[in-house]
RNA sequence: GUCCCCAUCGUCUAGUCUGGCCUAGGACACCGCUCUUUCAAGGCGGCAACAUGGGUUCAAAUCCCAUUGGGGACGCCA
């Protein structure tokens, strides 16, 4: 391999939905490694065996999928692995460099929870580190003896440069007393065998860095540079959690969110260009840098995100928007085989501008389509009103005349009845748009109108008209 | 409790490394005005921030220290 070639990996642990903060992480790595030329590996971290479950591995996969983040080679997973860390960690017993403990969880839990009472540090006492003979049939876990003296340094990439007293460290458990490896051990095992050169990650990590350090160094291997990303906490200024609204990536895409928008509102949490706002992904790739990182944590804010989001709806392609439309009309109990993609696509390019999400956009649309609308309580009260009555009935009788339902024949209908009876145009146009959409919300009148066609239009006024009468 | 990180408009941020061009720029949101058949979008304008206190310097948002505030970590979780 390339000695200056860039690789960088993202390490979920399948406990749970791809997160908002996953992604985040997942798209700095993608961003440095396309930046670079370079390789982005994915690799499950399921060595907890009690969270672990496939759905989050393929809930994991979709959203990276969703969101074209595209890894290179075949997904790692590190319960394929597991015999490597076994060889590591008796290597490191044999070296003398750690011990078989036998205390167990519960043990443990209590100490640490004592310490932590009386204001101690909740470190670990070593009392096994001594043992002359093995404990036999005693369930025992191996732990890395930490050096209590000097300081460990962490040279990081967007922190600059971090120095920890060892004397805080304390011996952590490598291999669980089932066999499995935990976090700080796999994850230096796999970094440097699956020679990754910079570790990018969440700012959490930051406190696990001298530990893995100091692993590196007992493994007699040379660490990777590290990166660590500001964390992107929630509108109370905590860590981002469900208390905050949807967390889940697939949230958002069911809530008819494009992927587009994002990556590009992730991208922009803790990184910044100059003034620009919006980026392809091609231009992030092209842009990124880990120095223009930000060293604070970020509150995620649904609006800009809701607004990026309607930016991308409107720079969409029509041909592509259609489809991606279509899933959220079957929501609306919109059967898409039947209709034209031609027409909808004229629906889709009039109303998009007002849309902010897929969702909306569907919502929108289903007023085109079905045979019948429901009517605003407060938009009837206002608009389909007595006073209305005789235009309505006017125009009805002039639309139906019209052999060319378009657009221009349609305004001058409009315009000669606005004319022939001294009246504003709105005190047509709203109670035409009440009786054809439902609400007092569309788009143009005429364009609606058109696009709906003369059949759909008359019944449709028709009804009003009845609805006046009867009310 | 101990350790680590962070600190510019309500929010995301530019500017900080390499002090002067900063009367602190942009974006979201909000508020006006405009356009208009409605609502948006668009256009124009407005509101709004260098956490505090000390230094260093001719000069500090920018460098140093302290304080305060916020976040994170302290697992046989990752």
């Amino acid at each position: 391999m390339n000695k200056n070639e860039v690789r960088v990996r993202f390490a979920p642990s399948p406990t749970g939905h791809l997160h908002i903060g996953g992604v985040r992480t997942a798209l700095f790595n993608f961003l440095f490694a396309r930046h670079h030329g370079g390789n982005f590996i994915l690799r499950i971290e399921d060595t907890d065996r009690s969270r672990s479950t496939e759905e989050s591995i393929e809930a994991i996969i979709e959203g990276m999928k969703w969101l074209g983040l595209e890894w290179d080679e075949e997904p790692y997973r590190q319960t394929d692995r597991l015999d490597i860390y076994r060889k590591k960690a008796e290597a490191l017993l044999r070296e003398g460099k750690a011990y078989y403990c036998y205390c167990t969880p519960e043990e443990l839990d209590t100490r640490r929870k004592e310490a932590l009472a009386s204001g101690k540090i909740p470190k670990y006492d070593r009392r096994c580190k001594n043992l002359k003979s093995p404990l036999e049939g005693k369930p025992r876990a191996i732990r890395f003896i930490s050096s209590d003296e000097g300081q460990t340094v962490v040279d990081d990439l967007i922190r600059g440069r971090v120095i920890f007293d060892n004397i805080q460290l304390d011996d952590l458990i490598i291999l669980r007393s089932d066999g499995f490896p935990t976090y700080n051990f796999s994850v230096v095992v796999d970094d440097t065998s699956m020679e990754i050169t910079h570790v990018i990650r969440g700012d959490d990590h930051l406190n696990n860095t001298p530990r893995q350090i100091q692993l590196y160094h007992g493994l007699g291997y040379e660490p990777p540079r590290f990166a660590h990303l500001p964390m992107i906490l929630g509108s109370d200024r905590t860590r981002l959690s469900k208390r905050h609204g949807a967390t889940s990536v697939m949230a958002y895409k069911e809530m008819g969110y494009l992927p587009e928008a994002m990556l590009n509102y992730l991208a922009r949490l803790g990184w910044a260009y100059g003034d620009q706002e919006i980026f392809s992904k091609e231009e992030l790739i092209e842009k990124f840098s880990l120095e223009n990182i930000g060293k604070s944590p970020a509150v995620f804010n649904p609006e800009k995100l809701l607004w990026l989001n309607s930016n991308y709806i409107n720079q969409d392609e029509p041909k592509d928007l259609i489809e991606r439309v279509k899933p959220f009309l079957k929501i609306e109990g919109i059967d898409c085989i039947y209709i034209d993609n031609e027409w909808l696509g004229r629906i889709i390019i009039s109303l998009r501008e007002r849309c902010r999400t897929l969702s909306e956009l569907a919502g929108s649309i289903s007023y085109y389509i079905r045979d019948e609308i429901q009517i605003d309580e407060k938009a009837k009260e206002k608009f389909l009103t007595k006073k209305a009555l005789p235009y309505l009935e006017k125009l009805l009788e002039q639309l139906r005349l019209l052999s060319s339902f378009v657009q221009s024949e349609i305004e001058k209908v409009f315009v000669h009845l606005v004319e022939r009876e001294g009246i504003k145009l709105g005190d047509i146009a709203q109670p035409v748009r009440v009786a054809v959409t439902g609400k007092t919300v569309s788009p143009g009148i005429y364009e609606v109108l058109e696009l709906l066609g003369k059949e759909k239009t008359i019944k449709r006024i028709e009804r009003a008209i009845s609805v006046i009468r009867k009310s």
